[in-house]
DNA sequence: CTCGTGACTCCCG
DNA sequence: TCGGGAGCCACGA
């Protein structure tokens, strides 16, 4: 398997647990590209259907939702609260409690 | 090859 | 806390 970084995110993406979320900038460094974020974001857009992808677990790095609200912001938050994930009443999301560390290490 | 796209992030002020 | 500006880069047409 060729490592592309578009394949990295999925693979991460799909990898996020329930209740867990992560930043775009996270996934883009951990694909291997710190400063593909924005690739995440389009990558999300171009595969999240085909591919099925937790779209909703990925968040920004204020612990907000990135979607306009006219794109889906509010069934974004939907998901996660199902899973979950509170927000406080800015709508911002605990990432020390809900931000995917790996599998374990703390 | 070039260009537009994009649900970001960092850095001030 | 918030907003604007600049930087960032893979992918598809």
């Amino acid at each position: 398997m060729t490592e592309i970084f578009t394949q990295r995110v999925r693979a991460l993406i799909a990898a996020i647990p329930p209740g867990k979320v992560l930043s775009y900038g996270i996934i883009a460094s951990r694909a291997g590209n710190r400063n593909g974020a924005r690739q995440v974001a389009r990558i999300l857009h171009s595969s999240s259907q085909k591919f099925a992808l937790p779209w909703h677990r990925v968040i920004n790095k204020s612990g907000r939702i990135s979607l306009p609200q006219n794109k889906g912001y509010a069934l974004q938050k939907q998901l996660l609260q199902a899973e979950g994930v509170q927000f406080d009443e800015r709508d911002r999301i605990d990432l020390e409690q809900y931000l995917w560390r790996d599998n374990d290490n703390f």
